[in-house]
DNA sequence: TCTGGGGTCCTAGGACCC
DNA sequence: TCTGGGGTCCTAGGACCC
């Protein structure tokens, strides 16, 4: 591709250096970065097992149900991706080491990270553990242009943590992230304002934001497979197709439209917690006793937030895969675990029958707002229990001692241990089929 | 080969009010 | 006695993202 330069793979730390000065045309437009770690949770795992290195790798969820949160580069060859059941990348690659996944190291590798990224500049936005954007506008007169910031981070990313990154610059956000998927592995590719719309127009639709197998699919259907192909798709047709909200949303995404400025810090919507059982659970005291410990640990989330909620969300999957979801509003918003657990208990009560077998269940706080004093004081006022709130308050301290995972409900729980807990999160789930790899 | 966990955003339909 | 349309709020479900 000529309008975009991308550099690839293997590159040792002198020549990230040398590789910086006038190798790019001008790249001042590109101020938005996307900082993409590579094959994150594996790259974390290998840095304590060098041995590993050069081979497949996988780390995700260990039980029957489990699947792919990461998988290395020599996995992928093989047709592994994130999101995969376990069983089946073993049949593809039965050769691939299987590590089960240690989300507080690939936490505490994501704070030194972000930490290097904000060393260059305070405008940092991490999107999820392991990406982040950057606003490097004003970090220019201080270390150079764009291009040389991103060539910086790389090198100091790879110092600091032993881990390699991607970087892709932008004028937008949108394609700084599309850049970055671009030069996947260790690589950084930078686009021009004035190259964005011939490099947006080549991609297939799939690769715009918000366009997944789904909507895809009902592109493809009417003859919408490029971006190109969408951005002149009249509005009105293109509303008719996938509704208002996307249709505008693409029409902007594809002529490069995207006006989203870096965010510091974002507040979150809602906290839940959720559970695949390692095989269906139909007993009803059962389910309620699950239903107790993620209320309680999204209750104790929420405390340590500063957050209460005002309403309460279960979710059921039954062994058919169908999903089902109850809601109800508080009567006060609430942060305490009985409250969150008996609003949870009553909507279990009216959506599961006994005997029915049920695959996934789990608990969502919805509607957050600050948690004042106030609040708080009648949160416990209400108390007709003083001992869960004795409870509540030895969860907190154990948090605050142990870190999150002392109060994953499992672990509260004793059943259903942890040969059942996935990984919490991967990078590149869903998407084998992006292009952009 | 059956399909994780933690999130965000959008849509559709019904209730309710004017 | 029968009729309208719009706005808002709420709930459930689903697509999508990492």
């Amino acid at each position: 591709m000529s309008l975009a330069r991308c550099e690839i793979g293997g590159v040792s730390r002198k020549d990230l250096g040398d590789r910086v000065t006038g190798a790019f045309g001008d790249d001042s437009s590109a101020t938005i970065l996307h900082v993409d770690m590579d094959a994150f949770f594996v790259a974390v795992e290998l840095l304590d097992r060098p041995d590993l290195r050069g081979e497949p790798v996988i780390v995700g969820g260990a039980g029957g149900r489990g699947v792919v949160s990461s998988a290395s580069y020599e996995a992928r060859a093989f047709g592994v991706h994130a999101a995969m059941p376990i069983g089946r990348a073993l049949q593809l690659c039965p050769k691939a080491t299987v590590l089960p996944g240690n989300m507080q190291k690939y936490r505490d590798a994501s704070a030194r990270v972000m930490a290097v990224f904000r060393d260059i500049t305070p405008l940092v936005e991490p999107l999820s553990i392991d990406e982040a954007f950057l606003d490097v506008a004003g970090a220019t007169k201080l270390f150079g242009s764009p291009t040389e910031i991103a060539q910086l981070i790389r090198r100091r990313v790879l110092e600091i943590t032993g881990l390699t990154c991607s970087v892709g610059a932008a004028s937008t956000k949108f394609v700084a992230k599309l850049a970055s998927g671009k030069c996947k592995p260790n690589g950084m590719l930078v686009i021009p304002a004035e190259d964005t719309i011939p490099f947006l127009h080549a991609l297939p639709v799939g690769a715009l934001w918000g366009v997944g197998a789904t909507t895809e699919q009902k592109l493809r259907s009417r003859g919408i497979s490029t971006v190109f192909e969408l951005a002149h798709t009249p509005r009105a047709a293109l509303d008719r197709m996938i509704g208002k909200a996307m249709g505008e949303r693409l029409a902007d995404l594809a002529w490069g439209r995207d006006p989203r400025g870096v965010e510091i810090e974002r507040r979150e919507k809602s906290v839940s917690h959720e559970q695949t059982f390692d095989v269906d659970v139909t007993s009803h005291a059962e389910l309620e006793r699950e239903v107790r410990a993620q209320a309680d640990a999204v209750g104790a989330r929420l405390r340590r937030a500063g957050l209460v909620a005002g309403t309460v969300a279960i979710k059921l999957r039954w062994a058919n895969f169908e999903t089902l979801s109850r809601q109800v509003r508080l009567e006060r918003p609430s942060n305490t675990g009985l409250v969150l657990f008996r609003a949870a208990a009553k909507l279990l009560d009216e959506a599961h029958g006994e005997g029915r077998a049920v695959r996934l269940i789990g608990v969502r706080a919805d509607h957050l707002s600050d948690a004042d004093d106030a609040t708080s004081l009648t949160l416990w006022d209400e108390g007709d229990d003083e001992e869960w709130e004795a409870a509540e308050r030895a969860v907190d301290t154990a948090t605050a001692r142990f870190g999150k995972d002392a109060l994953r409900p499992a672990s509260l729980l004793g059943r259903h241990e942890r040969r059942d807990r996935g990984t919490g999160l991967s990078e590149r789930p869903n998407r084998p089929s992006q292009g952009l790899d």
